[in-house]
DNA sequence: CTTACAGTTATACTTTCGTATAACAAGGAA
DNA sequence: TTCCTTGTTATACGAAAGTATAACTGTAAG
């Protein structure tokens, strides 16, 4: 049973996300999924081994909700790099708490290995499922559609969602978080120099309502 | 004199960098500026006070060096803007260290108001300056140039720009980051809509040499 | 029934943390 | 000269850190 070792790590992120590296001592995180601090080495062996197993564990939910949105709903390229790109502006994917904690932990991967492991595997699984979502979408439209083309528009696309992902997440409060996805679609339209509208007659409901960034 | 306390605040970095938030103590800190860790409190009243000070110390290297960027050179719009773009997808300000610091601060801007002050500001200060950049290139070109059009133009740029010095600065190894400057203002003409190559004729040196990324 | 092992707690040890305090050196003002 | 302030060190103290160890569950196997 590894739910013992799951309460663990979110124990974890819930301290790193609250009071920063630092605040993640072994016996504050312990306190928060009740038991006591020495069951950290049962599971983990250290310490630190936690907090970057707590690392890839919250990469793989961002990834694995932002996979899920691009397969569900109609088959269309266009469609699919849409929702993909609204999912990740978008709650849950994007969450204060979730921008936050990703920060802390991508500071550490300059320096430390383990996070640098975690941190390059995703990255590349990210930009490749971007490429494999922008070729098809340039052969319907009978453009040029070689690897090095792709690759340019997925790293371009790339920062642009994690641009707009964390300045959503960080909410500076200058503008509202709601307009992010018809941003993003616009300017990836730019980015992808598609017709006008091409992404952006996709997204889900154009009312102004329901903002649900969860805190 | 505050030699010292500048000198107690690029350590503060270096440890930062080096070891994350948790390296930061204040005797490590103190080490590396070659005094004792009393001096601490007598420059910043507390070790905490010393590290957010720390965060603002290296924003504001971040934002002034972008702004001499967009003031030197020809007076040009697009010339002013794309120079802009290129300082922050280029060394100095793209530097992995500098990228990992930045992580590591804002990993706290949410629930600590020390930071979250001083990111709001430097936020502000930055869309502010790209909107003054990106509404005379855009009265230049007779397009709409209502002040919704220019925020949210900046919103997409600055989230292109952050995402693509992220990238780069990760340095997680896929691309050469010799190609940022072009993807950047690529994506940037895209994103504005301009007539290509409007701001990427301004490019420095259209050579393939030179990545000169500080570690 | 006993054995053995995984899960878990309680506790104790060492190190390191942040910081308070007292003292010392140097320099300008009185 | 004396005095006060500022910069700086040395040192000491309590709190909190990470982790090792031993003991106490329960449960499944023999």
């Amino acid at each position: 049973m590894d739910a013992r070792r799951r309460s663990l790590l979110e124990a974890t992120l819930d301290c790193v996300a609250e009071y920063g590296m630092n605040g993640a001592s072994a016996r504050r995180v312990a306190e928060r999924a009740d038991v006591t601090a020495g069951l950290i080495r049962h599971y983990f062996g250290s310490k630190d081994a936690m907090v970057s197993a707590a690392y890839g564990y919250l990469i793989g939910q961002l990834t694995s909700e932002a996979d899920e949105a691009a397969e569900q709903g109609g088959a269309a390229p266009e469609q699919r790099l849409a929702r993909f790109i609204v999912a990740n502006v978008t709650a849950p994917n994007l969450s204060p708490r979730k921008v936050a904690l990703w920060a802390t932990f991508i500071g550490r991967v300059r320096t430390e290995p383990d996070y640098a492991d975690i941190h390059r595997e995703s990255y590349r699984e990210f930009l490749v499922l971007l490429e494999t979502l922008i070729h098809p979408l340039l052969l319907v439209l009978k453009r040029p559609a070689d690897p090095v083309t792709c690759q340019h528009y997925a790293i371009a696309l790339n920062a642009l969602i994690d641009g707009l992902w964390l300045e959503g997440g960080l909410g500076h409060g200058l503008y509202d978080t709601a307009l992010l996805p018809r941003i993003a679609l616009s300017a990836a339209e730019g980015i992808l120099a598609l017709p006008a509208n091409t992404l952006m007659q996709h997204i889900d409901a154009p009312s102004m309502s329901s903002q649900h960034v969860t805190r």
